[in-house]
DNA sequence: ATACATAGTGTATTTTTTACACTAAGAAAA
DNA sequence: TTTTCTTAGTGTAAAAAATACACTATGTAT
């Protein structure tokens, strides 16, 4: 394998490590909800087709390539998406993560050694669904957003995956302001606030909410308001970065 | 490789993955300060000799072993400790983690395909100095504790892989209540404190931090105190494992 | 007997969190 | 054009948590 150079727009990548991949859990968010990034996989030359057969976009990492970058390369490779601040998660190695017929079949198609055991490293990334579009390519047959609550079974131990993350998320969420990362340029605090009932699974209380957020200091306050919506617009917000770097230490530490 | 098999108290290995390894912190804390186990490589046959050649103990897995797995094997197999709580922390791919000439000597002593890129996946332990004991073996010929404040450059990336879980480290003990695997079983509240003013880097207020602490309610008041030291006793206390599990959840959250 | 070192204790102030219900503004329907 | 519907937006009081701060207690060593 080494020896065999593959280009993209994101360097060359000179032979696949046949032990090493990356799977990439990308969150977004709209009013329906949040949602994860999901490939369905083409079989090759093989003549197989199955139904809901859906994976996280990732793949085998190259042999001298940063974990970071493969992330990066994979993600645009599989879905079209570039510019995605991605964050390492975790590290799955369970030899048992390929015991689904489909998923044996699959590697068999497109594997040079597919009966290895692969350790993969997850990424982890919140985007604004409304600055993206993602676009299939590669082996990837589509590329569709699903609602977290939604997700059937998965590819290899991609379920397992996508639960750490949801958890991971949960947990950043109280301590970062994360969610900004799922707005778009503007929004109201309804929709800030919606997401994280829809990160917490659970109502928060809209005035303690408004307080708190305000009270952060990185939110910037628009002359702008919503319209044509059938209710009292509201007004807009944006998203204030230089404060944000800051105040990504703990909020509520000893002394 | 595959074919070769490796025996230990933890299973039997065949064959090791030349492209994946496991690297160990372990802190350990005593009334010096934190320290990190730290081993010093035997070069194998060369006659080859290194001063302050010292390094995280680590190496390769198994091509089908599950990599926490392995954590827990090679830090046996190098320092002898068992039966420690190992948390994976990250995972490190810099092509150039092989830098020093020190190191690719050592590679090419001890290693059957010396010169590949090796990703290695990070594992944290928190220990009680006084309850374990380090005694080297494998290619290990010391296992010693370092203060923290006082690492020496280290093999490959490891500086970078201690600053890292240092970091982990202070974030995690601000929001759960780790402090306790680092204690003996018996220890006064002005142990944990220093404990914590260490691993924070700061002083802490001595009589909210008890406070604080007590209320928690994973503290169990012992009728015993220090004995022999030449100041009033502290009264002793031991750690509730029962209210510790519930108490990993944030403490400060929305709602 | 005294010096020394660390243990152990309480309170007032400020800040943060929580719980809670009505009015405002626009679009859509009648 | 009035009414209805839907979401936006607002304040306060009470409780809980965080902070700042200084002296007495109890043992060993001299």
């Amino acid at each position: 394998m080494p020896g065999l150079e593959i280009s993209s727009e994101y360097g060359n990548i000179v032979g696949l490590n046949p032990y090493n991949s990356v799977d990439c859990v990308i969150y977004g968010f709209d009013k329906t909800g949040l949602k994860v990034l999901l490939i369905e996989r083409s079989f090759g030359n093989l003549d197989v087709e199955f139904d809901d057969d859906l994976a996280l976009p990732g793949d085998l990492c190259g042999f001298d390539e940063l974990l970071d970058n493969a992330a990066i390369r994979i993600l645009y490779e599989l879905t079209g998406l570039k510019d995605i601040f991605l964050e390492q998660v975790h590290t799955f190695s369970n030899p048992s993560r390929v015991s689904k017929p489909k998923d044996k079949i699959w590697l068999n198609a497109i594997r040079e050694v597919p009966e290895v055991r692969v350790i993969t490293t997850a990424y982890m990334a919140l985007i604004n669904l409304e600055a993206y579009k993602a676009t299939p390519s590669g082996f990837a047959k589509k590329a569709d957003w699903h609602l977290i609550e939604e997700i059937p079974t998965l590819a290899f131990d991609h379920n397992e995956i996508v639960d750490h993350c949801i958890k991971v998320l949960r947990n950043k969420i109280y301590r970062e302001p994360i969610g900004f990362n799922l707005m778009p340029k503007k929004f109201s605090l309804s929709m800030l606030q919606n997401l994280y009932e829809r990160i917490l699974g659970k109502k928060i209380d809209k005035r303690n909410f408004r307080r708190k957020m305000i009270g952060s200091g990185f939110l910037i306050q628009l002359e702008e308001w919503q319209s044509n919506v059938a209710h009292k617009p509201a007004q807009l917000y944006s998203f204030d970065e230089n404060k944000f770097e800051s105040s990504k230490i703990p909020f509520n530490a000893i002394n």
